[in-house]
DNA sequence: ATTTTTAGTTGACTTTGTCAACTATTTACG
DNA sequence: CGTAAATAGTTGACAAAGTCAACTAAAAAT
């Protein structure tokens, strides 16, 4: 918990410099999360596959929790999944209330054209620039994680 | 433009890497924006005050470029303004399809207490880091942009 | 002078996301 | 044990965010 004093005395240009990359790197996500319009899926149905594919198997409430979104929302979302026949849900052996659900053959398949398109569009924009620079741009990704993971919950 | 083979060698684990990235600071800016349900406006109506607060004279057409904002949100959005008392409109000069747009006293007056609550925000979480960690933050945001830069139009 | 382009508005719509109420379980606890 | 409280997921109703095309009026291009 901060103190009106700390953030009084916390430097204004620094709070400026942060907020002027926020507002940089929310571009940068708004144009690589574009290509996206060309696909069948929209960004969060992206994520939530992202998830399922990660976990192999995941309930409702993992995903909700690890992505911060409402419990509803996730409902209808896999309701299309299953209608598409891109997920497989089977009732959890040890909660009856919960059910495990995991990327059917179909919906693995998907996951990974997107994910591929993903990576190649990365791929693209850094084609852009020389192996130093790519080097240095995951440098500086990182560092911002690890400082900021501390305080990130 | 980037060939296929530039694609095929760049080094997937730099690709991930970033991608890794994208996901952690979209989560950051998600937790930044949250505070702005307390607020009376709405994300996309803060950035459209910011630009008209920055230019002080701004048009219709300018925003929608700076925020790559679709003109008819962006025409209701005036409206709301205006009906609220925030924004000043008027005829350009030199064309007069065009409107110069500025805030008003009270439009700067809203705008500025939600800049100061979003600085005090970042204050406050930059509260859990040390005068190092801060400044090492500003340097890997700085050397993103940096690099960024060169690629993004 | 007329065609084409542009600035902004409006109508109709889709997508995205939220909130509260509900059912069916499960867990906590006296 | 048995009842109360909490939890997983669904559903209805809605609000917020964003898009698309048609339109008016003015400006620019030819």
């Amino acid at each position: 918990m901060s103190t009106i004093y700390d953030i009084c005395t916390m430097n204004q240009e620094k709070v400026n410099k942060i907020r002027a990359f926020n507002r940089f790197y929310t571009r940068v996500i708004g144009l690589l999360n574009k290509y996206l319009n060309d696909s069948h899926y929209t960004l969060p149905e992206v994520r939530v596959m992202y998830e399922i594919y990660h976990h192999k198997q995941i309930t409702s409430r993992e995903i909700t929790e690890l992505l911060s979104m409402d419990k509803s929302y996730l409902s209808r979302m896999l309701l299309s999944f299953d209608k598409k026949g891109l997920i497989k849900r089977k009732t959890d052996k040890t909660d009856t209330r919960a059910q495990d659900i995991s990327l059917s053959a179909k919906g693995e398949k998907e996951f990974l054209a997107i994910n591929r398109s993903t990576e190649n569009q990365i791929a693209e924009l850094l084609s852009g620039l020389n192996n130093q620079e790519v080097e240095q741009l995951i440098v500086h990704m990182d560092g911002i994680q690890k400082i900021l993971s501390k305080i990130s919950n």
